[in-house]
DNA sequence: GTCATGATATGACATTTATCATACCGTGCT
DNA sequence: AGCACGGTATGATAAATGTCATATCATGAC
C-alpha cells in the first residue's frame, strides 16, 4: 500500500503510456493497490470473486489447482510481466487457480470494472493487454504440451533449464521450488524428482546443495531436455 | 466465397453487433473471407504467417503441433465459437500450431490488420474479442490439466463424454477422430486407445460399431472419468 | 536441548504404460 | 478380382513410473 504514485517505475506502465491521456494515468494510478507477500504467502485464491486485476511488480509466483482430495497441480511458475493476472479475469466470475509467492512478491491490482470501462473506452490499451495476456497463456499452452512429451528425466531437465535460462539467468541458483511442488509442476511423484535429481548428480550434470543447484554440464542437461 | 453480406446469421455478430457502428459492420462484411473445407483438409498450417483471424463458422477443426520427428500433438478439438484463432494471433507473427477439419467446416476469416484497427477505436469490441479467446485458451489449460491427472481409462472415458456432451449431444455419435488422434489428444499410445475401448466394451460400458460409439452405462463412464 | 514435522533420500516392489509382433478388416486403386 | 494401405485389434513382453517402507536431515516450536 503505496500512498505516492509509484507508478513512473512500473513495467506495466508501458501499456499505459502511449494509450492513457494524463487524467486517466492519474486516476489508474490513484486506484491501484500494492501489496507485499512474502515467501508461501497466499496472493489469491481459487473460488473467490474476481473483483481486481492483478499483476506481479516483482518476485516469483505459482499458479496453481487445489483438487478436493488435496492435491496440487501447478499451472505455471510466473515472474514479473508472466503474469498479469490470467485470461479468466476477463472470462470468468470467480478464479479457477490459486496464486501464492515462492519469493517475496509485489503485486499491484487495479478495480475490474474501471479497467474494463478504460479500456472499452481505449481500443489501444484493450489491445495492448490482450497481447501481453496472450503471451502469458500461449507460453502455458506451449510448456503443458512440451512437459508432456518428455519423460521425467526431460522434465526435470526442462524445468531446470526453465529457472536457469530465463528466471535467474545463471547455471548456479537456489530453487524456490520444493522437490514436491517440482513434482506437481511437470506431473510426476515426489520421489522420481527427487531420484532424478540424484541421477543427474551421480552423472555429474549437477552438483546439489539443498535447494542449491549447479549445473555442471549444460549441454548434456540441453540433450536430455529435448530428448533424452 | 460468398459474394453477398452473409454475416446476419454468423454467431460472432454478437460481438459485434453492439460495438460496430453500421458503416464499420459494412467495413467488416465486406473484406472477410469465408471458405469452406471438407474432412481432412488444412485449415492452416504452423510456422505460416499470420495475416489473419480466423473463427469457425460450422464444423469440427483439430489444432495440433507436429514434431521435427513426425509425431503430433493435439491441443483441442474445437466447435463453432470455440474457435476464434487462438491468442497467438494477437502476440505471434506466425501460428505454432496446424489446424484441420474433422467435419466438414466453415471459416470465416478478416484481415488481421484491419481488426486491430477496429478494436483500437472500438474497445467495446476488444473487450468482446477477448472474453471469447480467453474462454478458449482457458478451456485448453484446464483441459489439459485434467487430462493429466487421470489414468488410461479416465482418459478416453473424458474424451468420450466430450464428445457425447459438448459436440453431439447424445449417448450415440460417429467419433471424428481416428483411434490414433484420441490418443495424440490425451496422451497414450494408439495401442492403449483401442485397448481400452475394447475393454469399455466388454465391461458393457459401451457398444462399438467402428466409428459409431453409444454409450450404454453413462452413469459408469462418468465415473472412471471422474476417478477409475 | 528436545521434540515434532516436513523435506530429502533410497531401495524394493507393484502397477501402469509403451513397444513390438502379428493379424484382420475395410477401402480405394488398378 | 487382387493388391496395397492404413485403421483396428490383441497378446506378449519390456520399460517407465508409481507406491510403500524406511531413514536421514534440517527447521522451528516449546
Amino acid at each position: 500500500m503505496d500512498e505516492k504514485c509509484s507508478c513512473d517505475n512500473c513495467e506495466l506502465k508501458e501499456l499505459f503510456v502511449d494509450s492513457l491521456e494524463e487524467d486517466h494515468m492519474e486516476a489508474v494510478c490513484s486506484s491501484k493497490k500494492e501489496k507485499d507477500y512474502s515467501v508461501g504467502e497466499v496472493i489469491l485464491k481459487e473460488r473467490t470473486q474476481i473483483r481486481e486485476f492483478t499483476y506481479l511488480k516483482s518476485g516469483l509466483v505459482k499458479l496453481f489447482r487445489s483438487d478436493p482430495s488435496g492435491s496440487e497441480q501447478i499451472i505455471t511458475i510466473a515472474k514479473p510481466m508472466d503474469y498479469v493476472s490470467l485470461l479468466s479475469v476477463f472470462s470468468n466470475d470467480e478464479y479457477n487457480y490459486s496464486v501464492t509467492a515462492l519469493e517475496d512478491s509485489v503485486t499491484c491490482s487495479l478495480n475490474l470494472e474501471n479497467l474494463r470501462m478504460m479500456m472499452r473506452e481505449n481500443g489501444g490499451l484493450a489491445l495492448s493487454l490482450l497481447q501481453k495476456m496472450s503471451r502469458a497463456a500461449d507460453r502455458i499452452i506451449l510448456d503443458t504440451l512440451e512437459i508432456r512429451k518428455k519423460h521425467l528425466r526431460g522434465r526435470v531437465a526442462y524445468l531446470l533449464l526453465y529457472f536457469s535460462d530465463n528466471v535467474y539467468f545463471s547455471s548456479e541458483f537456489d530453487l524456490p521450488l520444493t522437490r514436491k511442488e517440482m513434482a506437481e509442476y511437470v506431473g510426476m511423484t515426489t520421489e522420481n524428482v527427487i531420484r532424478t535429481l540424484s541421477e543427474f548428480r551421480k552423472d555429474g550434470i549437477l552438483k546439489i546443495y539443498g535447494k542449491t543447484i549447479q549445473i555442471v554440464n549444460q549441454e548434456l542437461l540441453r540433450s536430455i531436455s529435448e530428448f533424452g
